[in-house]
DNA sequence: CCCGCGATGGAATAAAAATTCCAAAATCGT
DNA sequence: ACGATTTTGGAATTTTTATTCCATCGCGGG
């Protein structure tokens, strides 16, 4: 044998991943074409990612259900050159959402399991996860698009009732105090604000399920009087969708009947602000 | 010497910490007995905590600048058998908000650094660090006294204005929603409602700094009238707090002009569950 | 059915880390 | 200033952990 001769499969050429992204990447490029045993652990680490740092081979070869040395195996194949190398990137990349929060939110939550604290503690919770979903699954293109209609759009009016109508009421003000002229539509007086609709405006809408049957009216109006429409909703197969020219999805978790709003108002002001700052 | 006579100091006698707040504790109560060498191990464990989890004894002695040995006498005096019973802990004890959450938001913000993604997860950050503010700093004693007081008023008024506009008309919706009477007070048509404050009931007010003086004026009305009021504020110094009766506080971190409201929307929320609930 | 080759498990080895121990230094009380 | 006591640094040791190596196993092609 030639050990001489450089093997032609890239892998073998490759070098260590450098950030956790290249790491996923290379996991999920690689994956398909490994044996039974490694293969289990391209899976238990991909599910377990974040147990890199904290765990020893033997640990996480455990978990995976394979001897250390395939595990060991399986970070060669990787690019490093064997497991502590993979770890310390891990280490490395740590950087907790400490200090201590998640153990203060267990105590809140277990001390009186009805008491007002403990119920804080699931919005919390509810809000946090929320937040952290959205970061995972922006469609910045999507949102990108958003920016840039309602950037060039006359006057913005905005429309989201019941649980949407706080979310509506801060993009208002928000716009405002950017001096982006906007116009709240609610229900006040059962008023009929369709006629303020004027061509070269746009609708931003709001609503999540079970849809409001106002808003979603509205949004036809405007679509079908030419206007712009920009939807925030919970999912990509809305009602909303239908008339919507740019639709911007956030992954709300409630707690009980109630949603928390946060992700929601995330991604609102955001819109706010991003056109606010585009019009100059 | 004897070593069948226990010692009296009851540091010697101590058994492990079995979580992080224990151990935070014990080290806060430890640290100011120990001679130096000791005590610049607790400062810098104090001030790296998180780093215990993924880091070798000779890292962190390193860090502290004291040789292996006096970290590991450290660990000892904290009530480990030695420094892997300690790191054992926090290894355990991590369970991380990912997976792999944080890069993404790394990501996000990087790429374009003026783009409505950037942005977007800017006001990720703040909310979540609103919310683990929050969770770290809730008065349960004032939440308690906060629901009991609302629980037994009649008619329940909210107000706010401006920014703290969306947070009462969730509340609204939320104290609606559970059958609780609510009034919003807005300032739609200028109108002054302070006439229909009536006895037995309560206001709930809401005012950031700078403290909106409609707010503050209806706050001061109902304690005049002998209404209780409860308030949500930013500090226990607000002005609000002078016509309140239970004040609730919630640590808000800004981003830019506008604050993320995830925060106050988790405690509005969670309050008027409580009262609703406590109401039956 | 047998051959060849990659995959596998585990024992052996090497490396790294934790832990102990003790002599030397520093500190304290007299 | 002296002796007793505590603290300290680091070398020696033990334990744990990572890594390598090789005999065997199992599968696919001839």
């Amino acid at each position: 044998m030639n050990n001489t001769q450089i093997a032609a499969d890239p892998a073998d050429l490759m070098v260590a991943p450098s950030s956790v992204e290249e790491f996923r990447e290379r996991l999920a490029r690689v994956t398909d074409a490994l044996p039974r045993r490694l293969r289990q652990c391209a899976d238990f680490i991909a599910a377990n990612t974040d147990r890199i740092a904290v765990s020893t081979v033997a640990e996480l070869a455990a978990g995976a259900d394979v001897p250390p040395s395939a595990l060991m195996r399986f970070c060669q194949i990787l690019g490093f050159s064997g497991f502590s190398e993979m770890q310390k990137l891990f280490r490395e990349a740590y950087a907790p959402g400490w200090p201590d929060y998640s153990t203060r939110l267990k105590n809140l939550k277990e001390e009186g399991a009805g008491s007002p604290a403990a119920l804080l503690a699931e919005f919390i919770e509810a809000g946090r996860l929320s937040l952290e979903s959205l970061a995972k699954s922006v469609d910045e293109a999507a949102l990108a698009q958003a920016v840039s209609l309602l950037a060039r759009a006359d006057t913005i009016h905005v429309v989201g009732l019941r649980r949407a109508f706080p979310v509506a009421t801060y993009l208002v003000y928000v716009l405002e105090k950017m001096s982006v002229p906007a116009i709240l539509h609610d229900g006040v007086g059962r008023l009929d604000h369709r006629f303020a609709l004027r061509p070269g405006d746009a609708l931003l809408a709001i609503t999540f399920a079970p849809y409001s049957e106002e808003t979603l009216t509205l949004g036809q109006d405007a679509r079908d009087r030419g206007l712009t429409v920009v939807g925030i909703t919970d999912r990509v197969t809305s009602p909303l969708a239908r008339s919507a020219d740019a639709i911007l999805t956030v992954p709300e978790v409630d707690f009980g009947a109630f949603r928390s709003l946060s992700a929601t108002i995330a991604m609102a002001i955001s819109l706010a602000v991003a056109v606010g700052s585009a019009r100059g």
